[in-house]
DNA sequence: AAGAGGCCCTGATAGC
DNA sequence: TGCTATCAGGGCCTCT
């Protein structure tokens, strides 16, 4: 599913076509999501005007002008796509997924505005739309939740007393959306690639120069998917059979048994299942 | 309180 | 061809 880059890139698209538009028409499919979505589902969004879309780790905010909210979360197989209306079922993709066309099942959710559409799109059904109704409610949403990597609050004195007494790997923590959120499982991987910490490392035995390496690699890593648009992609055959050509970025992640591609590094790729996530770390140059 | 593990769900792929 | 097992970008919940 998207992590932080991942959801921002479809943020952003989003926010081009969306933003001081009025939705005119809902249609849900299948309201068993995550959270089954309420009743009012349909008649609450009616006639919203969304003033702005904003984003909070992997979490998608549509701001109504009533000052009201829809929480949006992608969960593992989310995709949004946009239809343009009156131009023979045009599509703008903006799935992770390299599909030309929108996907036959599991669209969910179809929110009609005057001159598009846009369809929610989710097999496995871990993702959801939550309604808000007040700031403060918003907020609550967000209270457990730890800082961004971007956040300043993310610096090394946080990291180094969260971690005092703590008895787990770095792997996991980078994973604990408590700690820090908006990493997930792939960038999790790359981020510990770039500051040479084996995943397994236990973190009360992590020094503060290496705490500050991954509060640095973790804004490094995800700004640079970001600005890639986002490079978490896995290949998608479409109907016809053709494979997506999404370029892959990654230095470990998906890569076992392949060479280390730090240059004059003779590691090669392991692969290993880490609170039962699979994780990718190079054998030589990361201790 | 911290940490481990189960569970929600469908689809792609590997192996027999 | 068809079966089964495993794995997939997340996060909530329960148990110890």
């Amino acid at each position: 599913m998207p992590e932080l880059p991942e959801v921002e890139v479809v943020r952003q698209s989003l926010a081009k076509r969306i933003i001081n538009k009025k939705i005119r028409k809902v249609i849900v499919r299948n309201r068993n999501l995550r959270f089954k979505l309420p009743h009012n589902f349909e008649n609450y969004l009616k006639n919203k005007k969304i003033s702005k879309i904003g984003r909070f780790s992997k979490y998608l905010i549509l701001y109504f002008s009533d000052n009201s909210y829809c929480l949006i979360h992608l969960g593992m197989s989310g995709t949004i796509h946009i239809i343009n209306k009156n131009k023979k079922n045009k599509i703008t993709n903006l799935s992770f997924y390299n599909s030309p066309t929108l996907p036959k099942k599991h669209n969910h959710i179809e929110i009609n505005f005057e001159e598009f559409k846009i369809i929610y799109n989710d097999p496995r059904r871990f993702g959801f739309f939550q309604l808000i109704k007040s700031t403060s409610d918003l907020r609550n949403k967000f209270l457990h939740l730890g800082p961004e990597p971007f956040n300043k609050k993310f610096n090394s004195k946080y990291v180094y007393s969260y971690f005092y007494n703590k008895k787990k790997n770095i792997k996991s923590f980078l994973l604990d959306q408590n700690f820090v959120s908006g990493i997930g499982n792939i960038y999790a991987s790359e981020i510990l690639f770039m500051s040479k910490i084996k995943p397994t490392k236990n973190v009360n035995s992590l020094s503060k120069i290496k705490c500050r390496s991954i509060i640095l690699n973790s804004k490094k890593v995800l700004l640079n998917a970001i600005n890639k648009g986002g490079s978490s992609i896995r290949n998608f055959k479409d109907a016809k059979g053709k494979i997506g050509n999404f370029q892959k970025n990654f230095k470990v992640y998906q890569r076992e048994g392949l060479n280390c591609k730090r240059v004059h590094c003779k590691g090669v790729i392991k692969k290993k299942i880490i609170s039962k996530r699979s994780t990718f770390y190079c054998s030589l140059c990361q201790k």
